[in-house]
DNA sequence: ATTATAATTGTACTAAAAACACTTAAAAAA
DNA sequence: TTTTTTAAGTGTTTTTAGTACAATTATAAT
């Protein structure tokens, strides 16, 4: 077979970032890196791409094998490339980040890795650039959760105002009023309000809301802040 | 030297979007690509990445090479690893895409690549994933200049708001009102006006404007519509 | 029955966006 | 020189969205 002669080939890794939401705080989910170099040391989720299977299919591929979850929130973030990033050997290392229901993942037992959820403010310091990869996904989040719905991926199917209120302070670190907060949210359609209450975390309880899957996909990508009346687009 | 052994290593390539906006509409810089496979196909600028340098590296490089310009607004897109998408070989591409002044291209001697400068409404066929790639490309700068300043990057260093209001109007392809246009860019503290006029256009003459760049720098990132007083935002 | 706790709800005020049309500068034509 | 033509420039009102702010209610625990 005729290949292109003279070229660099380069080994090919994903990296991934996995968060989740245990009702308090932002989690990541980190591994004990268990080859060398760096041999121990705390790191993402990552592995190899193989011959052929595409990067999304090779980061799908890794975060059934540590979390036995498939069909998450999965985005590609940014391919990093600094020739030394790992000195055992050239690698390009592209990012996607994950947002999963925590709960889901518990149910879990994949223990071969050892992975441990760590909160963001509390965790180890990380291998070669996976550092900035976190922070990365960070920034991406808090812009995009700015424009788009993605935080609900966090939650579990039945949640409570005062939960999401928690996730979106939690993210943009900061407080809400929740009488705005109710209404901006109630406002965009995209819930459904059930009939019964959550117990746990008060006396009085709060009332369980669902997504409204049909709003949620039409919705998504309703954005467009700058541009007059969107539905003037002639596309 | 001691290596990853056994896994696979692949070609890496980088392909650049080069856009330009002639006074009129956008404009994409294709050339004919120069060897198998898929010569005299209409191709995106692109090139292999080299052993000691980055992808941001390569893609600066490369742009150099076609536009005689470094400096521009350059953006990691995306990088697209379907195992097939290059029929000679596995090739990984990560898409840049660049906004340069097209006055400042047309100054430079660069003819060995016999670019072209292609409406993007009658562009021809593009060789493998290139077209998708130019699709993303617009996507993501009317998502982005929706909410930052970066289609000034595609004019010159004066211009006037006459001038600017097409340029919005042709990258959403709708039309603006230009009192509440003129109002809201103004409100941008972003634009200085100059005391001459651009007389080409019109008999009566638009005043240039020139970007400050000071404000321009500070309020790029200036984007947080949804969370409430983002200077509350505890960092 | 009382207390304690968190959930729920509404209104007035402020700011931003949208709708809308006439006046003006200057070159070209009469 | 006057008139015409063309695009630039500008203001007000209306509508919508965002912000500030506090009392009431449901329920478990005492």
């Amino acid at each position: 077979m005729i290949r292109y002669s003279k070229q660099s080939r380069f080994v090919q890794a994903v990296d991934c970032i996995i968060l989740g939401f245990d009702g308090e705080m932002l989690k990541i989910l980190l591994i004990q890196r268990g080859f060398e170099p760096e041999k121990g040391k705390w790191s993402l989720m990552g592995g190899f791409v193989k011959d052929d299977e595409s990067l999304d299919q090779a980061s799908n591929r890794i975060l059934k094998q540590l979390t036995g979850l498939d069909g998450m929130y999965l985005e590609q973030l940014y391919t990093f490339s600094d020739p030394h990033r790992d000195p055992m050997e050239r690698t390009i290392s592209t990012a996607y980040f994950a947002l999963i229901d925590i709960n889901k993942y518990e149910k879990q037992i994949s223990t071969d890795y050892h992975p441990e959820w760590f909160s963001l403010k509390r965790m180890p310091k990380l291998l070669f650039d996976h550092q900035e990869m976190v922070e990365l996904t960070i920034k991406r989040i808090r812009y995009k959760a700015a424009l788009h719905p993605i935080l609900f991926e966090l939650l579990p199917p039945r949640f409570t105002l005062p939960q999401l209120q928690i996730l979106y302070e939690s993210v943009y670190n900061t407080k809400i009023d929740k009488r705005n907060f109710s209404k901006r949210v109630l406002a965009t359609g995209l819930l459904i309000k059930q009939a019964d209450k959550d117990k746990t975390g008060s006396k009085r309880g709060a009332y369980f809301y669902q997504l409204n899957m049909q709003n949620y996909y039409s919705k998504f990508q309703a954005f467009l802040n700058f541009i007059p009346n969107p539905t003037n687009l002639i596309f």
